[in-house]
DNA sequence: TAATCAAATGCAACTTTGTTGCAAAATAAA
DNA sequence: TTTATTTTGCAACAAAGTTGCATTTGATTA
């Protein structure tokens, strides 16, 4: 098991339970963004739909994952950088989006630029989302 | 009545119904993006749900509508630009979504920069979405 | 190490959201 | 006005998400 894990969930002072080391573990594995769907359909019948929903939950409160917009009605939850804490997330980076495989990526080393809004609007995340081909698919 | 309502009907070829003047005039008349929710209730008990999904994604797919991405599991519609046509959307503006009242708005004049992705990722589409406190609520 | 307390889980029931097929109704074309 | 085509509403269903509560598990303390 990833070293990470144990430490990740202290440091976050959750204890550390079946479901919640098993889907940290998902995540660090795989290095993509994972959907609830997908979630379940890799941790087998293990875990109640309802013990998911509700660590994914928890997950994000702690700073732990974040969510990912998309415009296809399945948000998509990726892990935070270490910068990320409980209540405030600093997840301004590029993600991309297969259109072939599904494939979510958080492309941490490309930034968001700034952006010039209109006077009055104050941003307080800024959510760039890429979609297109992979370099697997293409 | 609003005058665009039934010219962009006729110009996508589309058979000028009851659900579909309203479902337009709403957009027309809010200037913000809506969800099927939103729609649901301001339209009454005017419509079927069905109804309502099938004109949504029609208007999409005409290039009437366009769709926002959204981390909240609701994605929202707005209206398109001139330029988008039947398959070919061109709605590379950024969108602001309000955390106090949940108005979502396209910030027409705002364009989305270029970004410079890592070699292999072919982009199709860049979606930014900016989320804080809009106008009216700061 | 065992007992105690607090937190997390699983289950059941439910609500909301989205989909599909088909008959009836409305629109467009002749 | 009649006919052909599209759209709608209904029903039934599938999928996604929520809530309350009893049980189990993990953390804490003696």
């Amino acid at each position: 098991m990833h070293p990470r894990i144990i430490d990740t969930l202290k440091r976050n002072q959750l204890s550390v339970t079946d479901s919640r080391k098993k889907i940290l573990e998902l995540f660090l594995e795989r290095k993509a963004a994972l959907a609830h769907a997908d979630i379940e359909q890799h941790s087998g019948d293990e875990f109640d739909r309802v013990t998911i929903y509700r660590t994914l939950q928890t997950f994000v409160e702690k700073g732990i994952l974040h969510t990912i917009p998309s415009a296809d009605n399945a948000v998509r939850y990726a892990l935070c950088k270490d910068a990320c804490t409980e209540g405030h997330h600093h997840d301004n980076h590029v993600h991309f989006m297969c259109d072939v495989c599904g494939t979510t990526y958080c492309l941490d080393h490309v930034t968001v630029p700034a952006v010039q809004l209109p006077k009055g609007y104050q941003v307080h995340q800024l959510d760039l989302v890429a979609s297109g081909t992979c370099i697997k698919c293409k």
